[in-house]
DNA sequence: TATTTTTGTGGAAACGTTTGCACAAACTTT
DNA sequence: AAAGTTTGTGCAAACGTTTCCACAAAAATA
């Protein structure tokens, strides 16, 4: 493979400039032990000669490198590629490198991811699992390394973890008080799946805030399972055929909403004035749709940012895992307003 | 920082079973010259003491590991987040992880990535580069460490360099003879910057089809330096203030096509009415927008495969450098159809 | 039975760094 | 002027692998 043959090492350095390894090697710190003048001679010299470190040799003879494995199950959702976003900002200013890994919502593929990370000697590891995801021995294999992980958005219900979340419960409760307070009494709520624990967070939201304003448990209608645009407009279709069109719509994705919205369009129902929706993640794609849909910002960046720095409090020592909850807020658009009846 | 002390290493498996650690070495690769009971003991105690190789180590030996850089502007491009895909998987089934390191359209971020990795150690580098890139001597840098790079997309114009690009100026050419034919008389052009190679392929398409169907070169008008929404919105009101409304638009970016639309709509011009409007890239969100937007398919998947492959045929000894040129395709929505006046 | 070949294993060096320890030379302090 | 301290540098071991070389035992050939 890449013929290495090119490479200056510090040996090199040090035989131009007379020196011994360890004199070049510190020289390269910066460690205050050598002298202003022999820094500067090595820096230069580095420089001239191509010299560039050998990241693994110097992490074999460390114990640790730099680098910092993110996993997510995709980075093409605005939501995710906002996180990385915020964790490469705080990671970078602290001296790592962050390597990202997607895997496309399969379970083989974050098993492989992890255990690569693993292999390629990362310091850290920050996960939010795929769909798929049920068990995570290959996360605890990972940590059996005595390496921090930490969870984000997407986290296991375990209170071991050290995680960083969103206000789940609450966005979904404002938002469906949101759909109540527009007219809204036929309520269907298109849920995630039910091993993640923010998915069923977000459903709970929805199911109290229904109970405190007087609905029968008999009257909460919940489809769960629904990630995507397709499940979305196939969810819809259905209740459309059942006719159990309801008249407010709270998708746990935008993209079901999209879905179901499409769907509406087809057969001439009317968002909002016969439905009312409202999504979740504010994907920048739910400003211009037509009709705009109303969504829950969840401060992605924001988000990456306290990941990173949770993981950082890690390597300074900090044990017990600690869990943080954000803010969000209901992004309140065309899709869910109306005059009242 | 990390405390590696719990990590299992051959030598552990060694002691355990009385081998010398170059068999449990080989055993582990599965070595045929290695007994089948030993092969399978050695790989059993591994598993059982939860071993894991250590990368870095066996990458400094054998002087080479199998990660794989990838460096783009941004992960939240469909674009970008399809070609990644296309890398991942060819690269996986062939045993090698993808890094990705986004550069958030910073040159500055850019240098540091490029180093970062080879500071890594990555075994070759996948990039397409930054709008502010006008020099390349930090890939050229990596270049001499012997490594491979291999351009995509967005890719500088040096005959010296691997490139998987699209028809740029075929696609642009074909978009503006659609226009043409659905009645545009008074095109503009958004561009991209022009240091970069496909912006300039785009416009010359465009503008090689107006000279073949008899526009003069006076009556061209192109507006560069359009990537975003912000830029597509601002640079329309220009034309608008200035009483220099076209009848058709071809931009280079789905996003600047999307914001001159969201102008249109609010001073009240139609579109396709007044307007026909082409994008490029057919990012999702063009689908569902209102009207939906016309775009060039780029077939982003496949040209992530394409990039990676060629990849892996610099590892097999090919030298000589190759341009691999893809085809596009002209999704034709509402945004650009109109019955002709 | 004597020789050669195959099979399975071990010893030890090497990859490029970092760092604990040692030590000479140059300064300070008495 | 003797003792102590600081400053700048070098030696050598270590990190966890891989792989060249060697070599004993077993099997195949003569």
């Amino acid at each position: 493979m890449s013929n290495d043959s090119k490479r200056t090492t510090i040996r090199d350095i040090a035989e131009v400039l007379n020196l011994s390894v360890s004199t070049v090697s510190r020289a390269l710190q910066g460690n205050s032990r050598i002298s202003k003048e022999t820094i500067d001679a090595v820096k230069r010299t580095a420089e001239k000669m191509d010299y560039y470190i050998h990241g693994p040799a110097a992490a074999l003879r460390k114990g640790h490198g730099n680098n910092i494995g993110v996993v997510v199950p995709r980075v093409d959702r605005q939501f995710f590629s906002n996180i990385i976003g915020g964790i490469e900002e705080v990671l970078r200013t602290n001296g790592f490198n962050t390597f990202i890994y997607q895997t496309q919502e399969s379970y083989e593929n974050e098993k492989s991811g992890v255990q690569a990370m693993l292999n390629a000697g990362v310091e850290g590891l920050m996960i939010s699992v795929s769909v798929e995801t049920k068990d995570i021995s290959h996360i605890n294999r990972f940590s059996r390394s005595g390496r921090p992980v930490v969870f984000f958005d997407r986290c296991m219900d375990d209170s071991e973890t050290c995680r960083v979340m969103i206000d789940d419960f609450a966005a979904a409760y404002k938002a469906t008080e949101h759909l109540l307070a527009n007219g809204c009494r036929k309520l269907v709520y298109f849920g995630g799946t039910q091993n993640l624990f923010m998915y069923r967070n977000r459903r709970e939201g929805f199911e109290q805030a229904l109970l405190d304003h007087g609905f029968a448990p008999g009257d909460i209608h919940v489809i769960d399972g629904m990630l995507t645009r397709k499940k979305g407009y196939d969810s819809f279709r259905e209740l459309y055929e059942a006719k159990q069109i309801p008249d407010g719509l709270l998708a746990a994705s935008d993209f079901s909403a999209l879905g179901s919205i499409l769907f509406m369009k087809e057969v001439g129902i009317s968002v909002p004035d016969d439905v009312c929706v409202v999504g979740f993640a504010n994907e920048s794609f739910t400003e211009f749709m037509e009709p705009p849909l109303s969504s829950i910002e969840q401060f992605a960046g924001e988000m990456g940012k306290k990941t990173a720095e949770m993981m950082l409090r890690r390597f300074t020592g900090v044990q017990s895992a600690e869990t943080i909850i954000l803010n969000s807020e209901l992004k309140i658009r065309k899709s869910s307003q109306r005059t009242i009846k």
